[in-house]
DNA sequence: GTTACTTTTTGATTTAGATCAAAAGCATTG
DNA sequence: CAATGCTTTTGATCTAAATCAAAAAGTAAC
């Protein structure tokens, strides 16, 4: 979703202040594979999905950890870069053709400080973050794996289809082997 | 750590600002047991340790997970009571005498509103949320149940000894009888 | 179609930690 | 100091999912 149309969903946005944040934030069409971030770089960079779908992921043990999912409407930021100093852990990447926004994250800083609407619409992404990673814990800590397999079928029924069986497996916090025979149903 | 020192040390609080802090929090002193929130009630408070321990915890299948310990200097809010309006699923009890700081979060949000500085804090805590949910799905996800006792020993050494095996156990996700064997080696 | 390569599935075995059950330690109260 | 309840430990068994290994299915390149 067009991330204009998205802030005025949450907020009223005056004609100068939608001006600014179409200045402010860069706008990029990119294809599938296009790395946006690679793990152990710097970058404050804050990223919304207009289109397509993204990935976080992270390098464990030498194996690729898929960490998110980001679809339509959807914000990411290093917390590491932007707001200590470090290098970021996590990768970024397009899985689908997509449209990116992209604003360093002090720009955006000074952007929100110049709204009230934009400061209470940032806190409320943020605790949203908070509650995706609330969920998640919460999914790895208790519901055995056909569960969350259940409830990402859910959540994301179209990627279940489209992206490669080891990224989900790695994002559901399962091996390959186990998610291939649940979806076999030989559970 | 008193909460004026704590803002301090973070950022420059006029003196205006740090009145209307002061008056704006209100203070208690707590003795060990004592319940701020229970589970399934509706709290918009907002927290904020100055001495002493608190643990929050929910209820699953019957059995009382503990989600955190808050030592001094924490800050902890329901954000299913603060920003979605609906009941907290987390309790609050203080594990041992405490002196509290509590807001509603309305009347923080006012506060915060008016001060850039603040603002600026107030997104930091909140990323320190997120950190801390993301360092213990990490965890829950990638460490042994022995590693993560380790950790723990290493971050809340004092906790450790002081309160009852079963919060220890169900905070690093493990049983009681796997903590147990764990703590006498029998690993 | 044949070859080569990647992705997915199937099978056998292992393992960390859970569960079930009971014993041992420790406090508190009369 | 018994008697009564907790909390913690110990022991035996079970289980979900990992690991190891190989076969099968897809995909692409020639």
């Amino acid at each position: 979703m067009d991330l204009i149309l998205y802030l005025k969903q949450h907020i009223i946005l005056s004609p100068e202040m939608e001006a600014q944040v179409q200045g402010a934030f860069r706008q990029e069409e990119l294809p599938k594979g296009h790395p946006l971030l690679s793990p152990g770089n710097f970058s404050q960079k804050v990223f919304y999905v207009e289109k397509g779908v993204v990935r976080t992921y992270y390098i464990k043990d030498g194996k690729d950890i898929t960490h998110s999912f980001m679809v339509e409407g959807s914000f990411f930021v290093s917390i590491e870069s932007a707001f200590f100093n470090s290098p970021s852990p996590y990768g970024v990447e397009v899985l689908e053709q997509a449209t990116i926004r992209t604003i360093p994250y002090p720009d955006l800083e000074k952007v929100i400080d110049g709204s009230q609407a934009l400061q209470k619409l940032s806190r409320l992404v943020m605790i949203n973050a908070v509650k995706t990673f609330s969920d998640k814990l919460y999914s790895i800590q208790f519901q055995s794996a056909q569960e969350r397999y259940n409830s990402m079928l859910e959540k994301f029924p179209d990627i279940m289809l489209r992206v490669p069986l080891g990224h989900i497996a790695s994002y559901l916090g399962i091996t390959q082997e186990t998610l291939s025979r649940i979806r076999a149903g030989k559970v």
